[in-house]
DNA sequence: CTGAAAGCGCTTACAG
DNA sequence: CTGAAAGCGCTTACAG
């Protein structure tokens, strides 16, 4: 085993018997505008293919300095959300001759930046970011320096970037408002965080029940970070209980799953009677013997958005500011109306 | 906006006023050895950090032969056991000081080519691959080339490679054992794909029923991959209508939740009696109304194993062929006993 | 039509 | 103690 020897430009000029320099017009399809001799081109051209030579993109990426490679930041692509944008990445990042790497925050500022780091370390053209609480900072010295970047699925509204996210606020207003049609008293279940997504999604739910003359019945439910399972646990309990609410809103789909477990332990006798509805669905949900309705965002699309900003950023064609919001789409579970 | 133009050891050179070379071997900790005067390093190490350097990657890759990234060809990142084995992966390779770059084959041999290609050409150092049907030409290829490669969740018998993964027969071994311990007549839902970990996990099904003495009540089911849904729905039934079968061992998490819709849509007096059981549980299994009990993979010390291969091979250091193996864990379905 | 040369950013013997 | 030079693989004006 060990290390094998790339076949380099110069391993096919020697067998061809020519210079690297022809080589690299004929493997780049400059043959034309170069004008060379279609014999010569031909002998290059089988050279390389019988020496399978593959050009070092990295070296490419020296001499006329990108990489065609994007690196994209995630709080978790073990998240199953994330782990789709993941893919979808992928391929269309494929699609479009790029390369991405991947990096996970964990939602947590100080990681943020050592992967935000190391991706600028591998070169990458241009940055996609998910970003965390507290990573003004690290944006904002991204902008300035003047590093294609684009955030996505949040933004961070005291940095001028360009973002493309779910239109949150939206949203949750539709979502609220269909859980009012049916009749039921809906509670939010969020976190205590300042990000961006999750204060416009609270944001929608209130205004949803302001706008239904409901202020007073409305509640957040902010469970604790630390604690996520017990903290659900008890605040659901109380809810329930003491206050009659009898349908939710899960803000994120990790949320959702805490609070699915949750409900378990309670038992069926508590959660039969609930409505429920949360954003961007697993499998998970298909199984919980009550039905949840879902907010599927367009993932495709944001994707593709995404992408196409930072490709343009990095080739300085337009460098104006972008700001998509696509809308979520409100599915009704399959598991029946309740 | 546009491409930030990066610092280079030149600039710090100008600004230090010395020459590159000093330069790097001050940032590369090499002081000591050339015997630099510590004023001289000093002022470099500090215009340095003033100008925000980031030493190119790439170019030093270029320079001494490797590039610290290793590619990793999964199935499907978006799958959930792929999406965790990608974030160990991350993980682990950044404590090693590698970068990862991933790429999905969708278990066609075609696509995991052109991912391999492209993984190589972005100059990858080695590979963790996750082969799928068909893949002996391009992985004997790597194999070849002496291309540092270990395969990983699955291994080809007729090439000789390095592997970690489960211990597939004893892990459906047990499974089935614990499902005839419990007076079940159990069945093995599989896929007919010539994949040695699915081979390796019929067979664990098959010795198991044999020792049992029930070898004539033993049956494969074989999901059509063109069609997993309506041949799950079509060979459950029958199964368990016609064959009073009362229990099944997944032999995937696809497997899994593609049986599990079938059952949902089968009804509760039909699942209830069964005894389910399958490998690399997702939080659908915890809230399907039927308890199921997991097979469970020592994820992140696979991960670490496999990375541990990879790296000695690029190093040179040991060349000889690894096999690994690593025992899955049979784990009870907290939904209680039945 | 083709080759020699410079240069992208870096490291490392080799001189001095 | 420090600098000039070569070379990793590639591309692209520039000569001829």
């Amino acid at each position: 085993m060990g290390v094998f020897k790339k076949v380099s430009l110069k391993d096919i000029a020697k067998a061809a018997g020519v210079s690297t320099a022809l080589v690299s017009f004929v493997l780049n399809g400059k043959s034309a505008r170069y004008r060379v001799n279609e014999e010569t081109a031909k002998r290059v051209l089988k050279k390389a293919r019988e020496l399978d030579y593959r050009p070092h993109s990295s070296s490419k990426g020296l001499r006329y300095g990108l990489s065609k490679t994007i690196g994209v930041v995630l709080s978790d692509i073990a998240n199953p959300f994330f782990s789709q944008v993941a893919r979808v990445m992928e391929n269309e990042a494929a699609k479009l001759g790029y390369t991405v790497l991947f990096g996970s925050s964990d939602e947590n500022a100080g990681l943020m930046n050592s992967v935000v780091n190391s991706l600028m370390n591998k070169g990458v053209d241009g940055l996609v970011i998910v970003p965390c609480e507290h990573a003004e900072e690290a944006i904002g010295g991204l902008v300035q320096n003047r590093v294609p970047v684009v955030l996505f699925d949040r933004s961070i509204p005291s940095i001028p970037t360009s973002y493309v996210m779910l239109n949150n606020h939206a949203a949750a207003y539709a979502a609220t408002k269909r859980l009012l049609a049916v009749g039921k008293k809906p509670y939010l279940v969020a976190y205590d965080i300042r990000l961006n997504h999750i204060e416009e999604r609270i944001r929608g739910y209130q205004d949803a029940m302001a706008n239904a003359g409901k202020s007073k019945q409305a509640r957040v439910l902010y469970l604790d970070r630390s604690d996520l399972q017990m903290s659900a646990q008890s605040l659901l309990t109380e809810s329930i209980e003491e206050e009659e609410c009898d349908a939710f809103l899960f803000a994120t789909n990790k949320i959702t799953l805490t609070c699915l477990y949750a409900f378990k332990r309670m038992g069926h006798e508590v959660f039969d009677r609930l409505k429920l509805a949360g954003f961007d669905a697993t499998p998970a949900f298909d199984f919980f013997p009550t039905p949840i309705d879902r907010i599927s965002q367009p993932v495709e699309q944001m994707v593709k958005k995404a992408l196409e900003i930072v490709i343009t950023y990095i080739h300085q064609e337009d460098v104006s500011l972008k700001k998509v919001m696509l809308e979520g789409k409100y599915v009704e579970s399959p598991g029946g109306a309740r």
